[in-house]
Order: C-alpha cells, then sequence, then structure tokens
DNA sequence: GCTTAGGTTTTG
C-alpha cells in the first residue's frame, strides 16, 4: 500500500499520526540531523509533469511550502478556521504504525498554518519521488493542499541557486521501501473531480523587510518610485520600480521583458503592486528585485475605495478575497504613511522651471531629427505662457489636418529626446498618454515682452522621465475625455489676440503664482538687512556720482543674466579672489580613471590611524579598489561620521559611497604615503557637495597630516578644517549674477556676489538639487515675472555699492549689491 | 542569446 488516498476527517486539523512522529521544522531538515520519526508538513504549492528518468524510472517532482506566518496573516488570514470536509476516513494507529520505516505524506485539505513567528526566507522544499510511487502520487496531487512528510530521506539540492528553495530536497521511492499516504480534497461529483485540476495555489507573500539574497519570491508593495517601461540597451524593455511596504522597508526592482505588456501597468506612485516569482539579489549592499522566470505581475490604483481591478497581462491569474483585502490594507497604509502628490498639474498650472508629469491626448506627432521627435498634444487647458511651436516640415507632421488647425491654440509642442524617441514613434494619433517628468524651460528671453515656454522630455529615465500610455479605461483618461468633449473650441480661436493675462481670466485659472504677483506689486521683493534708516537714492543720480559709494534704491529688475540659473554659479578662491567654473562631473571621471592606473600601495595599508580594504573587480579591467577607513580611538566609527579615503574607484562608487559615509576623500598612492588627486577634482566629497581647492593658493601636505584631526577628542571632519590640514585653500561656492535694475530715471547692471544670503539657498548645493534649482527658479520668476511689461514688475529694494575699476587702458564705475535677500514671502 | 539597469543631472 505505497500510495494511499484517503479523507480528511470532519473538523479535525490534524492528521491523526502514530504517536511516535514528532513535527519538523523546515530550517531543522539538515543533514546530519537524524529525522526518523520526524514528519514535515507543507502546502502543495507546484507540481511537475509526471516523466520519466533515463533508465525508464518514473519521477514526479512537488514543491512544498513551509506554513510561516508574516504580517499579512497577522493582520487578516488568522486565526483559520479548520478545515471542512463531509467525507472521512480514519487511520488507524496500526495503520499508520506499518508505515513506521516509510515515507508517510499525508495529503490534507486547505489551509492550515503554523504560528511561527519567524520570517525565514526559504520556505519551501522539493520533494522527489521515483517509480511507481511517482505515478500513483501524480494521479491525485492537488494544488493548495497541505502535505504531511515523514522519515524522509535527505540531500542536497542541486537546484538550490535557481530555485531559492530549501538546500535540500527529500527522495522517496518504493524501492527505498517509501509509503504514501495521501489525505485529499473531498472530490463529490466528477465535474469537481476536472475542476480540481485548476486549485488555486497557495501563495505567501514575504514581507519586504524578509527578503533574502538568492531567493525568489512574491510579493506585495506600494509604488514610492518608477520608471515606465523604456527599450533599454539590451535586447528587452526595461522598468524600475521601487516599492515600500508596512515593514517600512524599500525594495528597487529592476524589471526587463521583451513584451512590453509584460511589465507591470504603473501610472502613479501609489499604485499598489503584487509580483510572483520576484528573484531577490543583493546588491550594493541592498536588497534588489529583478524579473526571473514565470515572472508575473498585477497592478492595482492605489486610491482607497477605488475599484479593485488587477492590471495585467496575463490571461492566468489568481485572485481572491484575500487579495482584495490585502489591496485595501496596502491602500489605507499607504494613504496615511506615503507621500503621493496632489491633484496632476494641467497645462494651466504649468509654472516654468517645475517639472511635472501630463495627462494628454496625442494629436500630432513629427520626426525633427535623429535624436529629437515632437509630439503635439493637449488637455483641454490653456497655458497660460506663450508656448514655443517647433519647426517641422508639414509633410513630416502626421495627425488630422482639420484637427491639428482647430487645437491650435490648446496643443503644446513637446520634444522628446534620445532614448525616448523609438517609443514616440511608435504611438498612435489619439492615443492618451501620461508623459513623466516634462522640463517646462524658459527660452532665454533676450527680447524682453515675450518669454516662452519650452517643453522638454530630455534623454535618459532619471526621475522616471519616460512616456506611458494610458488605456482607455483609465479613470484620469476618462475624465479627461469627458473635459475634451466639453472644451468649445470656439472660444479658444477667439483667445489669440489676448494677452495672456486676460487669458487667465477668461479661464478662471489664475494660477498661485500670478496670484502671487499680484501681491508683490505694492510691496518690495526684496528686503534690507540692515541700512534701514537711508533714503532712497534715484539711479539717475548714482549714475552721475563718482565711486565708491554706498546707496538704498527702489527699483525694478528689468532682466538678468544668467538666464540659465545654473550657470550662475562660480567657484571662488576668498585668497587671491579669482573666479573659476564649476568642474563637471566628466572632467572628475576623467582624473579618477587616471589615478586608477597606479595600483594601491599594499605598505600604506592599514596603518595606526585608518584600516583598509582592497579588492580587485571582477571584469576584465581588474581594477583594484582600496578604501581607507579613519579610525578614532583606534576603532572605526559609525559609517555616518566616518571619514574614508578611496583609491581605484569609479566616480559612481565614489558617489555612492558620499551616500552612507560621511566624507570621502579620492586619494592615490605614492611610495612613501597616500596623496590627493589633481585639485582639478574634488579634494573631498560631503552628501552632495564636492569641496575644491584653489590650484594657486593651496600646497597640499601628506593626507597623513589628517591623522591630527582624527584624533581629536571629537571629530567633525569640517571641510574647512579638512582643507586646512591637508594645505589646500578651499574654493566656495557663489552666485555671480547681474541685475540690470530701472526705476524710470535710469538703468544701472548691479552684480551679485551671493553664497547663499541673497536667495536663501546655499550656492554649493544648488547644483545637485533639482529642487533648490526650481525653488531659485520660482524666486526669480517673481522677481522679473517672464512675459511682463515694465509698469507689470515689482519693486526691488536693493543697497549697492560702487567701486572703480581701473586697467591701462580704461576705468569703469561697477555696482554691486549687498545687505538685500529676497523677502521671506517670496521664498 | 542570458544583456539590458541597478531611482538620484538636462542644460538640446
Amino acid at each position: 500500500m505505497p500510495v494511499q488516498l484517503l479523507k480528511i476527517i470532519k473538523g479535525k486539523s490534524e492528521i491523526p499520526l502514530p504517536s511516535h512522529l514528532q513535527k519538523e521544522d523546515l530550517k531543522n531538515l539538515q543533514e546530519g540531523f537524524d529525522h526518523t520519526n520526524k514528519y514535515f508538513q507543507g502546502l502543495v504549492i507546484l507540481s511537475y509533469p509526471l516523466t520519466k528518468l533515463r533508465d525508464g524510472t518514473d519521477f514526479f517532482k512537488v514543491v512544498l511550502q513551509a506554513p510561516s506566518l508574516h504580517w499579512l496573516e497577522n493582520q487578516h488570514l488568522l486565526p483559520l478556521s479548520p478545515p471542512d470536509s463531509t467525507n472521512s476516513v480514519t487511520v488507524t494507529e496500526q495503520q499508520a504504525e506499518g508505515c513506521r520505516s516509510y515515507l508517510v505524506i499525508l495529503l490534507v485539505t486547505g489551509v492550515s498554518r503554523d504560528l511561527d513567528n519567524s520570517c525565514s526566507q526559504i520556505n519551501s522544499i522539493n520533494i522527489l519521488i521515483y517509480g511507481k510511487m511517482a505515478e500513483d502520487c501524480a494521479k491525485v496531487i492537488q494544488h493548495g493542499d497541505t502535505f504531511v512528510v515523514a522519515g524522509f530521506k535527505l540531500a542536497k539540492s542541486p537546484t538550490l541557486r535557481e530555485d531559492g528553495r530549501h538546500g535540500c530536497h527529500l527522495e522517496v521511492s518504493e524501492e527505498a521501501g517509501s509509503a504514501i499516504y495521501i489525505y485529499t480534497i473531498p472530490r463529490a461529483t466528477a465535474a469537481s473531480e476536472t475542476a480540481s485540476v485548476s486549485v488555486t495555489p497557495k501563495y505567501v507573500y514575504t514581507p519586504l523587510n524578509c527578503l533574502k539574497d538568492g531567493t525568489i519570491v512574491n510579493l506585495y508593495g506600494v509604488v514610492k518610485f518608477f520608471k515606465p517601461p523604456y527599450v533599454s540597451k539590451g535586447t528587452d524593455y526595461c522598468s524600475v520600480v521601487t516599492l515600500v511596504d508596512p515593514s517600512n522597508v524599500k525594495l528597487t526592482c529592476t524589471l526587463f521583458n521583451g513584451n512590453l505588456d509584460c511589465l507591470p501597468k504603473i501610472y502613479k506612485v501609489g499604485d499598489i503592486i503584487r509580483f510572483h516569482r520576484i528573484k531577490v539579489r543583493e546588491y550594493n549592499g541592498q536588497m534588489q528585485g529583478i524579473t526571473s522566470v514565470g515572472f508575473a505581475s498585477l497592478t492595482f490604483d492605489g486610491t482607497v475605495g477605488a475599484p479593485i481591478v488587477p492590471r495585467t497581462s496575463s490571461k492566468v491569474y489568481t485572485f481572491m478575497d484575500e487579495e482584495q483585502k490585502t489591496i485595501e490594507e496596502l491602500r489605507v497604509w499607504a494613504a496615511s504613511n506615503l507621500s503621493i502628490s496632489g491633484p496632476a498639474v494641467k497645462l494651466s498650472g504649468v509654472q516654468p522651471m517645475l517639472f511635472f508629469d501630463l495627462t494628454c491626448q496625442l494629436v500630432g506627432k513629427a520626426k525633427v531629427d535623429g535624436s529629437s521627435f515632437l509630439l503635439k498634444v493637449w488637455d483641454g487647458t490653456k497655458c497660460p505662457y506663450p508656448t514655443w511651436k517647433v519647426p517641422v516640415e508639414a509633410r513630416d507632421l502626421e495627425g488630422e489636418k482639420i484637427l491639428l488647425h482647430q487645437l491650435r491654440n490648446l496643443t503644446v509642442d513637446i520634444l522628446v529626446y534620445d532614448n525616448h524617441v523609438q517609443l514616440a514613434k511608435s504611438l498612435k494619433i489619439g492615443s492618451f498618454l501620461r508623459i513623466y517628468s516634462i522640463h517646462p524651460k524658459q527660452a532665454s528671453a533676450d527680447n524682453e515682452d515675450v518669454s516662452q515656454i519650452e517643453f522638454h522630455l530630455h534623454g535618459g529615465t532619471c526621475y522616471g522621465r519616460g512616456i506611458g500610455v494610458l488605456p482607455e479605461s483609465n479613470p484620469d483618461v476618462k475624465e479627461l475625455k469627458t473635459f475634451l468633449e466639453s472644451v468649445d473650441l470656439a472660444d479658444s480661436q477667439n483667445m489669440e489676440s489676448m494677452s495672456s493675462v486676460e487669458l487667465d481670466g477668461t479661464f478662471n485659472s489664475v494660477t498661485d503664482l500670478e496670484s502671487h504677483l499680484r501681491r508683490c506689486q505694492h510691496f518690495s521683493v526684496t528686503v534690507l538687512t540692515d541700512h534701514q534708516d537711508l533714503n532712497n537714492t534715484e539711479l539717475k543720480t548714482i549714475l552721475n556720482s563718482t565711486a565708491p559709494q554706498q546707496y538704498r534704491i527702489r527699483a525694478k529688475l528689468r532682466t538678468y543674466k544668467p538666464q540659465k540659473l545654473y550657470q550662475s554659479i562660480k567657484l571662488h578662491c576668498s585668497k587671491c579672489n579669482s573666479l573659476q567654473e564649476v568642474p563637471d562631473g566628466d572632467d572628475f571621471d576623467f582624473i579618477l580613471q587616471g589615478s586608477a592606473v597606479t595600483a594601491p600601495n599594499p605598505e600604506l595599508h592599514n596603518t595606526s590611524w585608518y584600516d583598509s580594504v582592497t579588492w580587485t573587480t571582477q571584469d576584465q579591467k581588474q581594477r583594484k579598489i582600496a578604501i581607507h577607513f579613519v579610525k578614532h580611538d583606534e576603532m572605526l566609527q559609525q559609517p555616518e561620521d566616518t571619514l574614508l579615503m578611496i583609491e581605484g574607484g569609479t566616480l559612481k562608487e565614489v558617489w555612492k559611497l558620499t551616500k552612507r559615509f560621511k566624507c570621502v576623500i579620492p586619494v592615490r598612492s605614492t611610495e612613501d604615503d597616500l596623496e590627493l588627486l589633481d585639485l582639478s577634482a574634488p579634494f573631498l566629497l560631503q552628501g552632495n557637495i564636492k569641496y575644491y581647492g584653489c590650484k594657486q593658493c593651496s600646497t597640499p601636505k601628506p593626507v597623513k597630516s589628517l591623522s591630527s584631526i582624527a584624533a581629536e577628542q571629537r571629530p567633525s571632519w569640517e571641510p574647512t578644517e579638512i582643507a586646512q590640514v591637508l594645505g589646500i585653500e578651499p574654493l566656495q561656492y557663489v552666485f555671480i549674477m547681474k541685475f540690470t535694475l530701472v526705476d524710470g530715471t535710469g538703468a544701472l547692471n548691479a552684480y551679485l556676489f551671493d553664497y547663499e544670503k541673497f536667495f536663501h539657498i546655499p550656492a554649493s548645493e544648488i547644483l545637485t538639487s533639482n529642487f533648490l534649482q526650481q525653488k531659485m527658479q520660482m524666486t526669480m520668476n517673481t522677481l522679473c515675472p517672464p512675459g511682463r511689461k515694465l509698469d507689470d514688475l515689482p519693486w526691488l529694494e536693493c543697497f549697492i555699492k560702487s567701486y572703480n575699476v581701473r586697467d591701462e587702458m580704461k576705468h569703469q564705475v561697477y555696482y554691486q549689491i549687498f545687505d538685500t535677500t529676497v523677502a521671506e514671502d517670496v521664498v
């Protein structure tokens, strides 16, 4: 009686096993343990087709999943009721006793779970069944049932790396004297017997804080960040998704598939995701998800109370009440724990420099050149600024000619670049799109009266830049369609003659910025930090006076340079008063590559004041990297307090290290000490900021001088202090801008030289922060609103000083703004 | 054939 089919006993969640048999945990299924008189219980989550081995032996493989408890179960799957059944067969003590030396598998219906509190990663094990037993088992096995296994033979699993299951498998065969008892789901009718083939497998979902390297898991998460699918440089589409769950752990997943439809259909941050069979790997010290064989996903709207309709490409998927409950719970959790942005930006609410996502309909498209492509889109609202029109050949423009003409005042041109071109080309006219991270760029306004907004979708995928096609079933699309149908085209055609301010009135869509500007009209948008008692001087008087002098003025900012604000950042040496451009990342990369040619000198490793770690990259270059962690009191500090030096690192590696450690100093080996790289490279990186030294005024010292700071009671690793001991004259980041000020009596150019006081933004941080760049642009838009007549510009109160600059050829008077800041309510 | 990308900068 090697395989016996049994029915469950009504109302009993435990199988009547011989008393000498004891339950074994999955974690104790290891070589060297005594498994006599032990049994293991698990769910059938997978079975493979019955096959024959080379010698003709039948072979059958099933996968059992260990019972486990995790937060989902904690919240709503427990307590579980005992399985219900009508048919019953009793296994007598004698029957069970008779198979003491046999392998026993008991298959019981329903779900019975252990309240095992661990969140172990490996939760499944392979069972290999040989011979007649394989054949018999294959006939009766059903997914979703619970197995109990006892008296088994253990062997190392050869498929551990691929399947991420238990390191051992269990072997069973009649020849070995095994026997199998099977308790199975009652099959009342012939119909249900057939249907039982599709019995739903029971999935276990791993919380994100319980993921382990090398496993394949199922999981739920809320989308915190995503890149819509884009064409990778390989053969597939790629999509990157960062999930979070109530464990508050993030998981970034890199998903590939040659079929666009097989990647998750995410439309918004806050969408809820269910992944099946995603592979977990460690990458850069963090867990990473990656597509594995059999990967499948479901995506749900993350709005609390919205209909729960999975978005998926699979025709077959499991989805039950349990899942519904999980989704709703994640929605509620996300609503109070995740910052999900407010209402979507419409074209009427676009603000220059503020990157935005646009839900729109494609009206026209055209090729522009090899690296850019034009999309003409509308969302039924009117952009309050004049927008640019990209010149294209009429024959290159695809779309309904009549509609393009009718909508000409409502469509905007979006120029997409590089990697987005291929996808853009394939878009169908009339389709609904969500374009992510569009850059509304102010065209350089040499002509002061008209300042245009250009819409760019730059190359690359940073910040989730990309294009997604929305189905007509999408709620946002439904809403947009209704709105588009209500737009009166006659109105929009009459608008051509109106100014943008009048248009705002017409559309009743005055942006916050606009009303804000009006408020600023009468009050000064800048304030003095001193000299309040002085009276104003007219610009004409100042222009007719000799320098040097100081004045208080009231004037309007007619224009400023540079218009590209990032160009206003320079590096200043306070010792020699020189100014220089901020080196770009490529320069640094080049210097790092050059320094990586020199291998780390092992004699300089592990000194009294730092510990060293070295390794060689596995790629062809065999690059040697050394990291020296500076100690304090002969101890390593916490990463966030640690200064480290790196040799042979790449730009990306250096960058990654700055995220974890307080200070990073790129160095290279000499014969007797480590030394700084060329001063065109930063001598120190802290957080987002790269600190540079003046080439002219610095006399770099060997880096062992740093040991004096390390020996301090509480090393603070201040950049100025580090610079000092290393013999570096540090350069400071400054804003240098030229303001053209007018007051009705005259116009003068005044320079702004500011570290951070004027804008309330540190110049050192602006290049690495999109947010701060946008903030600065908004400030400039308030000080000098684009597209305005002189009368409509706000007033600025400033303190300026005049000074002389003489050389052999000429003498000139210059003006500089100081003791002035942007008013708090403007920032 | 087994990569692609691996959230974090565009400056057109």
